[in-house]
DNA sequence: CTGTATCCAAAACGATACTG
DNA sequence: CAGTATCGTTTTGGATACAG
């Protein structure tokens, strides 16, 4: 019995190569955390800085959701307290940028209507 | 004391305009049935053919929410059944087919991964 | 044919305290 | 500094029966 899942991406199936997509951006925060890397990597503090309402919990667990779909890399430059960790996109992360661009300016038009 | 939510649509507050964005398109299915509409208008049954994997209850409310965004217009045919009723993009709508498209595009390149 | 009503399960998200 | 643990709330989606 064949699913009808023909995408799959990272062991997971969809039914619609659109939905594939918004499986890997989709959610309240990852299309946020993403706009906020893409042009340079920053550090754990500092997207806190910048997303203020988001969860430390909740920004902890999409970040890892994204590095498992090899979107985001994790960097850790120091062994002891107080740590030093950065986010960066990966290659295949970056292929994302001109979508979140689109995405970002969409809303900033209809924003304005 | 003014909330950080700067980018409104719809009567509807967000952090970001990507967020925004992915208010109106986000979730499981949204982009999925525009992907269907992007190209013609479709009717009810049309679409349940095409999205198999949708229950009706889940179709209907997110057809509704399209509509309330103003991304996707009804329009009913007859007034007695059986019903006709076809669904389409509005003029809004219509602005995220490329948006639609790359997101497809993206995951279809990702799928042959 | 085109939905709605009801009930339920699962996932996403938030608040907060705590740890390496 | 960079998270995790725990718990609760909200949102989302599914199954199915039924209605206009």
């Amino acid at each position: 019995m064949s699913k009808k899942g023909k995408h799959v991406f990272n062991g997971k199936e969809y039914p619609c190569c659109a939905s594939l997509t918004m499986g890997v951006i989709g959610g309240k925060w990852k299309t946020v955390i993403l706009y906020h890397l893409k042009d340079e990597a920053k550090r754990y503090s500092q997207l806190r800085k910048e997303m203020p309402a988001v969860t430390e919990r909740t920004l902890s667990l999409q970040l890892k959701t994204l590095e498992d779909d090899g979107i985001v890399k994790r960097k850790v430059y120091t062994t002891k307290p107080p740590l030093k960790v950065e986010y960066s996109l990966t290659k295949l992360g970056e292929t994302l940028i001109p979508l979140i661009i689109s995405i970002a300016e969409w809303g900033e038009t209809a924003s304005k209507t």
